[in-house]
DNA sequence: TTAGCTGGGTAAATCGTTTTATGCAATTGC
DNA sequence: GCAATTGCATAAAACGATTTACCCAGCTAA
């Protein structure tokens, strides 16, 4: 197997009796080059199976067909594989998948402002940043950079900003509060996340707001996203010193997990003394007994338009970039009284 | 927020009173600078936040540092991210934190042999290859780009290749069947895959020489990967036709998976009907009821090992690169008969 | 006749680095 | 006292493309 040095633009022209600009006019449909001609060294191009060097295309260019995605959840966590969370790496999975329709591929940067970063990361093309919050330095760092991005969830800080996708938690959250009350739920109590987030901050005020329509006091709690299950498990405590509520809506799926536990070691059971639903679909809810009642945020919907957005922007265009994206309740044990 | 063009070496140089050759050598441990100007440079490019682009340099010295990952089982699969194989995930997981260490970072390549490839694809310094099949079309491409790889599990067909990671699947075999025959099983079913790849020829290898000296008669079935659970399931009847074994190792999670739920539809459940055992780890292993004894190949060490391994050859070393990583028994109800 | 256009092409600058080949004092060796 | 070495620094080539500016022959229009 000869270790034969790639081919070159200058190997092209060469064999074509032809200038190097010949080439790169006739391969990018630049140029005055008569339909011959380009056509000629397009055949001559593609018998020597000559590929464009991404490097030095993006030097002139300044793009490189690659896309950066930053879990910032998972920064906070510094653990990008932890057990429970399948949400952000079914949406990096999706992501990956639709920038290829776009001929983009994407890679992942682990915590773009702290440490040493991927050299390449300031040359990428554009970025996706999941839940950013407010004031994220990850943002601010792409601003001051000028490199586009989109986020997924909205930038509470900046509620002008038109470069975002996110699901319609507001709703979501309405539907899933309305599926407990038919259940028999009168008396529920939320769980959110200590982020400063838009996704906790939009289902604090449906929560709320849903509240206050149906005149019930809301028993609102949060506890931090990194605790995990022993976060969830904490709460029951203080939760239960109020009262034992109808249902508890947990945003996170390993809240959720740890409630359903503490809960039952206290005796109550889903859905027999409580009924328990939770605002993002995981392994964890899944495979729980009883499977808890869960929102489908669609991450693979989310990905696929956030990384066309973000397409879209990377070359150049200014499309309209504000994406709401329906999510589904999918409902189980956990929240279903029988009648 | 000034869009601000990034800071070059030119403008280093213009600060510093210096030729940009002098910035470049100062800030590589280069030339024959002389300290006092190393220093003066290194702090003037420091105060301007100053950064080689990595574009230039990978021009240049055709080292970019990131590194591709490409999971040949799941280019096989088409689906990255199947439910109940979360041994690639946490691999590439483990991997991109390593590489990390190594001031590497991993770009995940969907399918380098098919299909539009990213176009950095052949501009990266190197490759894990996970899984490859004998003739691998992707560890060939590899080859005659002379792009350096390692590969995850031995190359089948080169026996005498010297870049490969792998988890011991003979010692892990034996040691999984051990477990089985000290709690009584004598007469057990293997079940493997039908991929080519050294995973399953070191296992089926390991088995059948671990019934010849027990003088046993090897009961070896196969099974597609790409079929999962399904896989697992249909070969059930088959198994069965032959009598019901003491015990079952099956290789794949997914395989394990389906055959303990058709078990159990034929009324034999495990560990009191039969035992079971399983190959590689998963979060469906965990949470089967009951759950199900597991090898854990130890994915986070297999990618720091391959990783490094990887890190040396880029820099032009030539280290011993046959590496063999113990994996570890996790026992579980499905394989422990009460005493 | 000549200035101006047009079609088809090329030379050279450029992107931001690294690396190789030089240059020039000051010092050393004999 | 002169060649050789040493120490420090720079000029220029190279990496492989894209893009800008230019060239030239052949027409057209006045």
């Amino acid at each position: 197997m000869a270790a034969h040095r790639n081919v070159t633009i200058k190997d092209v022209a060469a064999r074509a009796g032809v200038s190097i600009t010949a080439v790169s006019h006739a391969l990018n449909e630049k140029g005055t080059l008569s339909e011959e001609t380009r056509e000629r060294i397009r055949e001559i191009a593609a018998a020597m199976g000559y590929q464009a060097d991404a490097l030095a295309r993006g030097l002139r260019r300044s793009r490189i067909g690659v896309i950066g995605i930053v879990l910032r959840p998972l920064d906070a966590l510094a653990d990008y594989s932890p057990p429970g969370v399948d949400y952000f790496l079914r949406f990096a999975g999706a992501a990956a998948v639709s920038a290829l329709d776009h001929g983009l591929s994407l890679m992942q940067v682990a915590d773009l402002v702290k440490g040493p970063v991927t050299p390449l990361a300031f040359s990428l093309d554009g970025y996706v940043v999941t839940d950013p919050v407010r004031d994220d330095p990850v943002v601010d760092l792409l601003e001051s950079r000028s490199i586009p991005y989109v986020t997924l969830g909205r930038d509470p800080g900046k509620p002008t900003a038109s470069n975002w996708v996110a699901s319609d938690d507001a709703a979501a959250t309405r539907t899933a509060l309305d599926h407990l009350a038919e259940n028999g739920a009168r008396d529920i109590a939320f769980v959110g996340g200590t982020d400063d987030n838009s996704w906790n901050a939009d289902a604090e005020d449906a929560y709320l707001g849903w509240c206050a329509e149906r005149d019930v006091t809301p028993r609102l709690f949060r506890s931090p996203e990194g605790l995990g299950e022993a976060g969830g498990r904490d709460l029951v405590p203080r939760l239960l010193d109020s009262g034992v509520p109808d249902a508890i809506y947990s945003l996170t799926g390993r809240h959720a997990a740890g409630i359903q536990e503490a809960m039952r070691e206290q005796g109550y059971i889903a859905p027999e003394h409580y009924l328990l639903a939770c605002g993002t679909d995981a392994a964890q809810t899944r495979t729980a007994e009883p499977p808890i009642t869960a929102i489908d945020l669609r991450p693979e919907v989310l990905a696929r338009e956030t990384v066309a957005l973000l397409a879209q922007i990377t070359r150049g265009e200014s499309p309209e970039g504000r994406r709401l994206v329906e999510s589904e309740l999918i409902v189980r044990r956990s929240s279903q009284r029988e009648r």
